[in-house]
RNA sequence: GCGCCGGUAGCUCAGCCGGAUAGAGCACCGGAUUUCUAAUCCGGCGGUCGCUGGUUCGAGUCCAGCCCGGCGCGCCA
């Protein structure tokens, strides 16, 4: 399915040339969806600004253009209408046609709606989630790893080849603690590191950090087996090694349960790395000592006395820093996995360690002027009384307790449900169990990608889980209702005969397939600005736009509509509208039910 | 002190390189139900877009200054 805006602009970009010929060029014609229905479908708002270079009056150079636009084919008649807008309202006869040309889903894989993918791939890298192994991964990690998996999957629709990069803390003198007190507690861990199982990373590390500042013995050990670490000796890595594979187990549990799939690489990867690094840096002048660390100093930073603020790669006592590892993972992924795109979701405080890093990347030479770097900074995650997310303790929420009582919350909605005779489902508990973790799972992820990324949000359970307003439970169901609808209608969606004429006639069905044919710009959007909310919005406009179509006053009948190509066309809508409710939350990374 | 982000309806939030009368959900009030899954739909109420000035045909959006909140700013990541 082509954009139809896209077909539009071209159409008005060649009205202005043949108008104004090389004056126009250039010229973005500056084409919009319209706010109010009365103006049509699209406006084009090029005639202002036009007319301002062109010294002509802005309604003469919008009646030129139309005068010129060749649209027959695609709109009714163009109206130049207010200072110089040009509205444009598709005709109900070329969305329907537009419609019906959408192929039907493929047997296998993933439906694209008929959306093809990119000419030009790209190999792209996203570097998200990123939790620290030393610890369990809490809630601070969720806004990365959703945001990074739904970019990832708005990335792998275009067609681009795509690393979900997750670059976990594996090293670093706390892991010295942690190895000593592996050792003590689990003295058989060199045996068998295949079998090892800390119930909970969290208590263990509090527990090695009391032993670590109460006993000066077990911290010195700790401290030996910093070094011991960093000067590979076999027995020590191992451990380590066996605590962070044990570590990562736990972070995949959490991957699994939300559908996320990462390739996992530790910051220990680039260790060998990093010299070469500050070599490089050192040789062509880019890298200076100061105060006995070697920095790097790029315009533009200063610090709080107003002097310049350097980039430290190799800290005074010799050892390396975050600085390092991220230069050498940036060189990593545009030399070894031969990256054009490097991404990085995590948090907006980190902006500046961003910049400077990509300062200090283009400034080697690292980064060529055909490489992207973008850092995709996002707000945080509040509680609901607007201060940061902890427990009623002050610690952190982890977030395998968080999705938890997500499902456990869903579960009770579907639960309260069935006991009410009105919307009794009779589902089995198994089902219900299933529903629950997607609506549940759904909810967290749905609301977080349903804010814009820059800000800071609340987290509210009711909210997210209302099935009103822009919620999962919301789209889920409405879903899940259209399949019910094909169902009960005794029909397979996917038998329907791709030739079945697709007719708008009724305002609701218009209104309907005029929001279907906005997909493709929809996600050419997200996508280009990496902004998932882009999607959710599309979505539920999309739902109020089938609601009011499948409504008992203001819509159609469907089922039993008369004539059979009219029930037919219907039908095609419905399952025109669930593929696309399926691809929308697919790209946000929420599965659909068929029943709810 | 410098820098970044934010301030939009009672609450939670949208607002697409500046576009027509600033939107949605919740809450509140009212209406629709012989159910195609009403877990829905329709209507109403509700705003000095933090403040002031500027840019221009046009500013929630861009610029400057100020107020409020959050965060960052040399060897943690």
């Amino acid at each position: 399915m082509q954009s139809i805006t896209r077909e539009l602009e071209q159409r008005l970009t060649v009205a202005l040339r043949a108008c104004f010929g090389d004056a126009a060029e250039g010229v973005d014609p500056m084409l919009r969806p319209t706010q109010d229905p009365s103006f049509g479908d699209y406006q084009a708002n090029f005639a202002m600004a036009l007319a301002r270079t062109l010294k002509q009056k802005p309604r003469d150079v919008a009646e030129a253009v139309v005068e010129r636009l060749d649209v027959a084919d695609l709109c009714g008649p163009p109206q130049v209408a207010g200072p110089g807008f040009i509205n444009l309202t598709l005709l109900p006869a070329a969305a329907g046609r537009r419609l019906q040309a959408i192929p039907p889903a493929a047997r296998d894989g993933l439906d694209r709606v008929g959306i093809d993918p990119t000419p030009a791939p790209a190999v792209v890298a996203i570097d998200m989630s990123s939790p620290n192994l030393a610890k369990e991964m809490h809630v601070g990690h969720l806004r990365s790893t959703i945001i990074g998996d739904c970019i990832a999957r708005m990335l792998e629709f275009e067609g681009h080849h795509v690393h979900r990069i997750n670059h976990v803390g594996d090293w670093g003198t706390q892991f010295g603690m942690l190895i000593e007190h592996l050792r003590r507690t689990h003295p058989d861990v060199l045996n068998d590191p295949e079998h090892l199982r800390l119930g909970d990373l969290e208590s263990f590390y509090v527990q090695a950090k009391q032993r670590f500042d109460a006993d000066e013995e077990f911290a010195t050990a700790a401290r030996r087996a910093v070094v011991d670490l960093q000067s590979g000796d076999p027995a020590t890595l191992a451990v380590w090694r066996a605590f962070c594979e044990e570590s990562l187990r736990h972070c995949h549990e959490i991957y699994e349960r939300l559908d996320i799939r990462v390739e996992d690489r530790g910051e220990s990867f680039y260790n060998d790395l990093l010299p070469r690094i500050v070599d490089d840096l050192a040789r062509v002048g880019l890298a200076v000592e100061s105060d006995g660390a070697m920095c790097v100093f790029l315009d533009g930073f200063r610090n709080r006395e107003g002097e310049p603020l350097p980039m430290i790669i190799r800290k005074s006592d010799g050892g390396y820093n975050y600085d390092t590892t991220d230069l050498a993972a940036l060189r990593h992924r545009i030399e070894a996995l031969g990256a054009t795109r490097l991404l990085y979701v995590v948090g907006l405080p980190q902006k500046q360690h961003f910049d400077m890093l990509f300062a200090a990347a283009r400034k080697a030479g690292w980064a060529g002027d055909k490489v992207e770097l973008t850092h995709i900074g996002f707000g945080s995650m509040l509680a609901a009384s607007g201060k940061m997310f902890k427990t009623r303790e002050g610690g952190t929420v982890k977030l395998k307790h968080l999705l938890d009582e997500a499902v456990e919350r869903a579960r009770n909605v579907l639960e309260a449900n069935e006991q009410d005779p009105e919307k009794k489902r009779g589902l089995a508990p198994e089902q219900m169990q299933v529903i629950a973790e997607t609506v549940g799972v759904g909810a967290v992820k749905y609301f977080d990608l349903s804010h814009a990324l820059g800000s800071d949000y609340k987290f509210e359970w009711d909210t997210m889980l209302s099935m009103d307003g822009n919620t999962a439970p919301y789209m889920l169901y409405a879903y899940a209702r259209i399949r019910s609808i094909g169902r009960e209608a005794g029909v397979d969606y996917a038998a329907l005969p791709p030739d079945t004429p697709i007719v708008l006639e009724h305002e609701s069905e218009i209104r309907l397939g005029k929001m279907l044919l906005r997909l493709p710009d929809v996600i050419e959007q997200a996508g280009r600005e990496y902004r998932p909310n882009v999607i959710t919005e599309y979505l539920f406009e999309l739902s109020k736009a089938y609601n009011g179509f499948y409504d008992r006053k203001r819509g159609v009948r469907v089922k039993d509509a008369t004539p059979e190509s009219v029930r037919l066309s219907r039908l095609r809508l419905c399952d025109l509208t669930a593929r696309t409710l399926k691809l929308g939350l697919h790209l946000l990374g929420i599965g659909t039910l068929e029943q709810m």
